[in-house]
DNA sequence: AGCTTATTTCGAATTTCTTCGAAATTGAGT
DNA sequence: ACTCAATTTCGAAGAAATTCGAAATAAGCT
């Protein structure tokens, strides 16, 4: 994956998680842990209208930071830790001080 | 700075991150270092107009990470790192899953 | 089959973003 | 003062995001 693509993804989680409702959202997910949370509670805890939250979910599931399991009539959202991992791992390593100050492969002089 | 401002600002860095346009120039000035780099050279890079380029790197300085610098005509745009690190810590502690493997102080029943 | 609960999809209104070109500004040199 | 170069601000158009309520779907229970 060359690093034009690694950026859009990069650049499409980001706006995922730039918006105040759906980084709450995503940090009730991650501090759910492995149990996850049904939709409804969600909705509780954020205070949003039912379809308001679904297009939120819906806009962190395309990017893969949530994913959904049915149990029942329930659906359970759980944070998808893997994903954000690389996503902090694309901003230390192309986008922080320490990987730049020796950009000995890029293109230093312009 | 409780969670909550915290969490505003990490969305609006987020946000202001999450644009394939202002994440390619985010890139370019943290690769250029503490020379930065001057506006025109980044019109140049990445072949937008002008006003398009300002607003954008306006969008980066609000959050706080990008500064201006003026040398005569011309205006040099950094990183602001500190910024960035603050940022990718946010998420680490807040948003990654070995912080929340083990969030005793937080509502981990639901 | 019919009912209840849980959640999504649809439709619509309002707001915000993105982009550009033209005009205004800023700072230096003549 | 005039001009040139660099950049921003203004004004506007089209695209996308946000939000909600109402209606549709999905899954199980009786």
């Amino acid at each position: 994956m060359d690093i034009s693509m690694k950026l859009e993804q990069a650049a499409k989680q980001l706006e995922a998680l730039g918006n105040p409702t759906r980084l709450k959202l995503y940090r009730i997910l991650v501090r759910a842990g492995e149990a996850g949370r049904p939709v409804g509670t969600l909705q509780e805890s954020l205070g949003i209208a039912a379809s308001t939250l679904s297009h939120h979910l819906h806009r962190l599931i395309l990017t893969g930071l949530v994913t959904q399991e049915r149990q029942a009539t329930t659906l359970i959202c759980r944070a998808n830790y893997p994903i954000m991992r690389d996503l902090i791992g694309f901003l230390a390593d192309e986008c922080c001080a320490d990987a730049a100050s020796n950009p000995a492969a890029g293109e230093a002089a312009a």
